[in-house]
DNA sequence: ATGCCCGTCCGTGACGGA
């Protein structure tokens, strides 16, 4: 068992059926990624799980048999977002409102990147996204990231209004702020940590969406990424990224939220961690 | 120990990731 225990939510869950676990996962290939994810779902057992970066433009049969619910915007190589839920899916959404490709006639031929995928799952209104990377706050893809951003604003304050209980799950490719990634003077003159990207994170809170900051298993930082090279997950040098950004009734009824570094661990891991979620929804 | 880039693509280096 090499997975934490999440403490006393188990005794929650096993005496209260209205507890739900929603998580979220970067997996890097789905493909790749493929035993790990099987392993995790049967360790972790989230009710409803988001993933990004699937890298490929359907689900293996692998997944799909174990009896989860799927919604999904996949098309090829790159990106590709989906949910997985045991709790029903309903009212399925590909991609934003109004949503910017990365070159503008994208948008105007439908050929926008999959980056955002949304459904109703257990009366609980889901996002799984991808936020553009930027590359570097001088590059074309740093414009797109915050237009993608501006987009994704305006798609959850249209929905709000009818989904009381709503998360926006993914990898943002944000740090909230300086504590969220291991040194900030490594990222002067980066892209995930200036002010206009932290300020797209203001305007979905200034909504009334809360950060849920979960609990890290090691350290005192709730890390979600690390990257591959230089051994920077074994020195901790890793970022807050992947976040789960959920409604003020949501967000009040949290139990426990965890980063599962344990899954960043061992053989062919993705660079990004899970994030578990555990909410009354009674 | 968790241990020092990885994944995709008709092909093998280029590109993306952050």
């Amino acid at each position: 068992m090499i997975h934490e225990a999440p403490g006393a939510i188990n005794g929650l869950r096993s005496a209260t059926l209205s507890v739900v676990r929603i998580a979220t996962w970067n997996v890097n290939s789905v493909v790749a990624r493929l035993p790990r994810v099987v392993e995790w779902l049967g360790i972790v057992e989230p009710d409803v799980l988001c993933l990004q970066e699937l890298k490929t433009a359907e689900l293996p049969d692998e997944l799909t048999d174990l009896g989860y619910e799927v919604a999904i915007h996949s098309t090829g190589r790159w990106n590709g977002v989906a949910i997985l839920s045991r709790v029903g899916v309903t009212d399925e959404r590909r991609g934003l409102l109004d949503e910017p490709g990365y070159q503008p006639e994208d948008a105007m031929l439908e050929a926008t990147e999959p980056r955002a995928v949304g459904a109703t799952c257990g009366g609980v209104r889901i996002w799984s996204v991808y936020v553009p990377n930027g590359r570097d706050p001088k590059h074309a893809h740093y414009e797109y990231k915050l237009r993608w951003l501006a987009a994704l604003h305006a798609t959850i304050a249209a929905e709000l209004p009818t989904h009381s209980r709503l998360a926006v799950l993914g990898d943002f490719n944000i740090a909230p702020s300086d504590a969220d990634v291991w040194n900030p003077r490594a990222f002067d003159g980066l892209t995930h940590v200036t002010e206009p990207e932290r300020a797209a994170l203001g305007a979905l809170r200034d909504l009334g969406l809360h950060d849920v900051v979960p609990r890290a298993m090691k350290y005192d930082t709730p890390f979600t990424y690390w990257d591959y090279r230089a051994g920077m997950f074994h020195k901790n040098e890793g970022m807050r990224i992947d976040l789960v950004y959920a409604s003020e009734p949501l967000a009040g009824a949290v139990r426990d939220a965890y980063v599962d570094r344990d899954a960043r661990k061992g053989k062919l891991p993705s660079d990004h961690a899970p994030v578990v979620v555990d909410v009354d929804v009674s």
